[in-house]
DNA sequence: CCCCAACTCAGTACGGTGTACGAAGTGAAG
DNA sequence: CTTCACTTCGTACACCGTACTGAGTTGGGG
């Protein structure tokens, strides 16, 4: 409903803030506040209480300022998303730089955003596309610079480093969730299987699934196998099955 | 705060009603409706207005009744999305069916669970982690299915199951978010690259990031390789990699 | 210098959410 | 018939994002 100066609708506005490339304002009252500390302040409430948790109320409380005011820096809270998804990518050691061969690399930067994951975990709750921003481009760069020199074509580059950033935020995601669900519960992974696992075996009783009767009865769901690094390994075999095809 | 019959608490029931497990009412009214009828009037909402558009209020109106008495079929709306969930994984081929190897059976479950995920999109939206409901175990049974006969120690094939489900979790996630943005906002993805591409190479032109201007400049971002499909074919390379060392 | 346009700030209000609570009606068991 | 477990549902509460509006502030053009 806003109209803006040229009457086009401001498709570039969220890029525009995050590049910082906001023309300054040339009249009025000095503004109180700006717009990282307003990021900062919403990445602390999010990481304390979720995105759920997040609200505009609750920003503008902790800055002390109207709820209403934020609505000058940010046009909406979804554009504050997407600019603390940029400032979290600051954090965190640029793969490129590390020594070693290009799964060395790529391991490395897999890690690297698997604890990212985990240390902002409302990160896992944001829509995945979002405008891309410097910090975010940043860390793509450097991904991709990990496989350049492998000989992959340019869309495998991509594809992979697509594949791998999917499979993270998938894994992290499952992570996080059993982790919150054990600290807000207060049931363990192991309460719950005491808890739910007889009824479950009852269930299980008769023919119906005999895959996962023995799967269970061989221990597998108490094994302690890494999934996440299980997973990782294998995509990484995958992929270097293609570039000594492609060598 | 509710407290049920013999104090503890009530951590057992959404499992109860996924297995259909309650025991039935004694005295009172007949029950004007049923637990299928409630979830299946809740998917139909959610197919049509995503899980944000699902609420209490659209589901009871939906089926003629007053919002309240919904909660005396189900305890909560999590309880309620559980029970979609579950329902939903009544739809499908069970891949151990499929004819052919093990890895012609992964696939056909892999594919299937993409389709399905299109289908509902509201899948994907709600926590991963739910109590199993008998549809849900059916299909993990028959995934199990076809990686039985591999020689796969059981806590691999439980991991390349998770593994699996995780990557195809995510890509559906990033392919709906795509087509969504595009019937939502009426731009589809070439709209959106004529309109920010431009300022994206602007802010690519200094030499801050060399990779994506040239995986870029080779039209990777253009490419038509499908990038599920890829994923899932390096995974698989990874597992018959393990198959073949184990057996 | 002065004034007014441009800008910031914020109070109120609206329409939405999940669900706790309690009253009223129903029908089978004792 | 009485009792009371059970179903139904209106009301209320505490939230949410944000549209709208008006008041206060200040820098640049005349």
């Amino acid at each position: 409903m806003t109209h803006d100066n040229d009457g086009s609708p401001d498709l570039t506005r969220g890029m525009r803030l995050l590049w910082r490339a906001e023309n300054g304002a040339r009249r009025g009252p000095k503004p109180a506040l700006d717009l990282d500390r307003i990021v900062q302040a919403a990445i602390e409430i999010a990481d304390a209480d979720g995105l759920m948790g997040l609200s505009m109320r609750k920003v503008a409380d902790r800055l002390g300022v109207g709820t209403m005011s934020l609505y000058t820096y940010v046009p909406a809270k979804a554009e504050l998303v997407s600019l603390m998804l940029d400032a979290v990518d600051a954090e965190g050691v640029l793969p490129h730089t590390v020594e070693g061969s290009w799964r060395a690399k790529t391991e490395s930067w897999a890690r690297e955003d698997w604890r990212l994951y985990h240390r902002h975990e409302w990160t896992l709750h944001a829509s995945g596309r979002h405008p891309l921003g410097p910090n975010t481009m940043r860390r793509f760069d450097s991904a991709l610079r990990s496989l350049a020199g492998t000989g992959l074509p340019e869309a495998e580059i991509v594809a992979v480093a697509d594949v791998i950033d999917t499979y993270i935020r998938g894994m992290a995601r499952r992570s996080v969730e059993m982790r919150d669900r054990e600290q807000r519960t207060g049931v363990s992974e192991a309460q719950w299987w005491a808890e739910h696992g007889p009824m479950l075996d009852e269930y299980l009783a008769g023919d119906a699934f005999p895959a996962v009767r023995e799967v269970r009865a061989a221990g597998a769901f108490e094994s302690d196998l890494d999934s996440f690094e299980y997973g990782l390994q294998r995509i990484l075999d995958g992929v270097e099955g293609r570039i000594e095809a492609a060598g």
